[in-house]
DNA sequence: GAGATTTTGATGCGATCGCACCATAACACG
DNA sequence: CGTGTTATGGTGCGATCGCATCAAAATCTC
């Protein structure tokens, strides 16, 4: 049936408010009045399409995840096969950073998210099988690379992720400019992987 | 007179509470009846002492970034003066990680000012002012190195620093044993200071 | 012990919250 | 065309929120 992805495209506007909302204002102004309003929908649909207010926030973030995955994939294969191992790994990390609008909004609802997560025990699950893979995928593409001979590539990749969410979040807070976060990765990287030129 | 010093207890009484409601339910769960009974006292003093609510999430942000502050000084301190500059340098940044209950407690509460100071405008302007001393500290240090020389001490600090606040995350969510952490932090000491032996 | 300060109590007001109930409009399909 | 599923609107209930008011204890200070 057509009303399978109606359904979807309708989870996925409410959603989207959710996202505005938490990101203007917070995930405490998500209340389902405002969420309804937001959407330009009767509070009684969201109640319809999510059920109670936790299953909306929990839906939300799944859908949030989901569309940032796949924003994430296709800008990077946007890049082509060919280049050098180290631009892809920049290109890998600073898809973690709030370069645009989008990514920005993104950033700062899962930041509201993640604080859930150290209060909230019934989401912190969510958390814990979330991520895990994208230090995998950068360690592979770190050890594909030649000219470079690190004993740990994992090791290498947790680094410098954990340094992405660091300056995520300083951008976040507007503490740091973007060119200013490119060249702190830059020089990460030449710590990392060597000097390239 | 004496009643200066008592207010200011009573004062740093109910800012405990703030942030033992806080770490454990979230700065949602914060409300000044919530307050009043955590700290065992009527709803009616927290206005007495506090006023409104945005007053007291205020002040208790404050009161906690002095104890934190006058915590890691002398945690530091207490190592003496003639430690090496990359032991002092790792001790810094070691100061950001939740590597004891009171730490974490206090990181989590911050984690929740973070998220709020990304939506709510009046107090983006705290955030701003609060961390940039953290740098200069770091980058004296390694410039005191004999044993680096970096083209750029400010950059390699800003560098680690954005690495422990990526650390301290993934610590907060469970996704980082301790060790492996520390692990993490000296080898990047390696790749930013050079090898120590 | 008088006077100032600190602390508590009871209580109410307007607003908002999540959630549920009921009625009905719009639409798909045999 | 009738029937059943899907989608929508309106509305009220109990609970909680911040905040305020009026009054009075309890404690401290000199």
């Amino acid at each position: 049936m057509a009303s399978d992805e109606n359904k979807a495209r309708r989870r996925r506007q409410i959603a989207e408010a959710v996202w505005q909302l938490a990101a203007r204002e917070g995930l405490e102004a998500v209340t389902l009045r405002q969420v309804a309003d937001e959407a330009g929908v009767s509070m009684r649909l969201v109640q319809y399409y999510f059920g109670n207010r936790t299953a909306l926030l929990l839906a939300a973030l799944e859908i949030l995840n989901e569309e940032a995955e796949a924003a994430a994939q296709q800008r990077i294969e946007a890049l082509g096969n060919d280049i050098p191992a180290r631009e892809l790994a920049r290109a890998v990390l600073m898809e973690l950073l709030p370069l645009d609008e989008d990514r920005r909004r993104r950033y700062v609802v899962q930041s509201a998210y993640f604080v859930r997560f150290l209060t909230d025990p019934q989401l912190q699950e969510v958390a814990r099988t979330a991520d895990p893979a994208l230090e995998s995928l950068l360690a592979s593409i770190l050890e594909a690379d030649p000219s470079t001979r690190s004993d740990d590539a994992f090791a290498d990749a947790e680094l410098l992720i954990a340094f992405a969410f660091g300056l995520q979040a300083e951008m976040l807070l507007d503490q740091l400019e973007v060119l200013h976060a490119l060249r702190l990765l830059d020089r990460l990287l030449d710590r990392v992987l060597g000097q390239p030129r």
